[in-house]
DNA sequence: GTCTATATTTAGATAGAC
DNA sequence: GTCTATCTAAATATAGAC
């Protein structure tokens, strides 16, 4: 019974070599901007071997997605669930924010998560975003998690309100993190973006500011 | 004298509806995703006759971006002379904002300006676009004029906050008009994008609030 | 699991007649 | 300006030996 626990799999490291080499093509070329072939030639693996291991090219695609996707949830909800924990007190929009950014943010310091960065933020804006449905499986349960806990910590605030803030405050941080040449190029040196610490408590500090400022509705 | 002012093209109208279809289907599959081919079956032309008139798919692809670009960008610079003109008192940064925001809002409301702006959008996030300049040459320039505009009428905030500022309301503008899907997915009809004027209203409040709530610089 | 070899389409671009 | 025909390269995918 024990050995069945252990997953049958040859471990010749080939599968993983393509998927972390796709991600990186993929990432910098768009799904259609890349060949196969070449990532196989990059991944010093035969066009064979990719179709033996993944199929097709869409199924390595969405491969690719669900490789890295999991362990940034994990550390969200982790985040999350010490956010609203109470035991820095009563939860705050401060605290929900920073758990929702500060995991990516982290990632987005190495090669493979600015990839990541990329991926998704090509995905969300090619318009068959909505049949390839990756987006919506892998991304929004746990971005509605998000968008209830914002909800639960600003009771009093208009729902239309929270929803705003949410699509500001990730919008924007996937701007600086996605493009942050097109930033650099607008704002030159006014905005730091080395410093990840500084980041989250600018974007955290202007969604809440904005939030502070709307009207609360009657209790 | 008089006669050497027409321009010397013969009008067929074969260039303009190449730029059409051209412009629908870059934006629907991007680049990569489009061959010169399917462009000349949609629009009734061979191939042959693209690359007369183009030279190349790339160039076909920088032209499509010229041809839109110039008309909104002198719309945006109309309604900005106009907000800063003083005719209605002092200029405000929410005229500001809305002489930024509305005129691609209005364009977003045909189906050409929907494919202007996914177009945007996914140059926006594609790596090469730092390469390829099309951005830099013909957005950057009216970028720069607003920012500039929104620090000449926020003269005690720190400027980095008014980039800030920028950044947020472009970045969820974006959002919202190139990628209405997901944003109906996770918030349904608690956001309404039907109405032009409420949406406008909506992010020019949000980021005015949270301008208006930093902390100002002594005088 | 990995390879060679290949089948089948499709890509971008051009030549040259009209 | 527009067409047919074609060149050359590259694409995805698979068959079958090892």
């Amino acid at each position: 019974m024990l050995v069945g626990l252990r997953k049958v799999v040859k471990r010749s490291g080939t599968r993983e070599r393509i998927l972390a080499t796709a991600e990186r093509l993929f990432a910098q070329y768009g799904y259609d901007g890349v060949s196969i072939r070449q990532i196989g030639a990059a991944a010093d693996a035969q066009i064979a071997l990719i179709n033996y291991h993944f199929g097709t090219k869409e199924v390595l695609y969405r491969a690719v997605f669900e490789n890295r996707i999991s362990p940034l949830s994990e550390r969200r909800r982790t985040a999350l669930a010490d956010a609203l924990s109470g035991e820095a007190g009563t939860p705050t929009i401060e605290a929900v924010l920073d758990a929702l950014a500060r995991p990516w943010i982290e990632m987005n310091g190495t090669e493979e998560g600015r990839c990541y960065t990329r991926l998704i933020a090509r995905e969300g804006y090619d318009p068959r975003e909505a049949e390839r449905g990756i987006l919506r499986d892998l991304l929004d349960p746990v971005a509605r998690d998000f968008i209830r806990a914002m909800e639960q910590v600003l009771p009093n605030h208009r729902r239309s309100d929270v929803h705003w803030a949410y699509h500001f405050f990730i919008s924007t941080l996937q701007l600086v993190l996605a493009n942050p040449g097109r930033v650099g190029r607008l704002s030159g040196d006014l905005l730091d973006h080395q410093s990840s610490d500084a980041t989250v408590k600018r974007l955290v500090g202007f969604v809440s500011a904005a939030l502070n400022a709307t009207p609360e509705l009657e209790e």
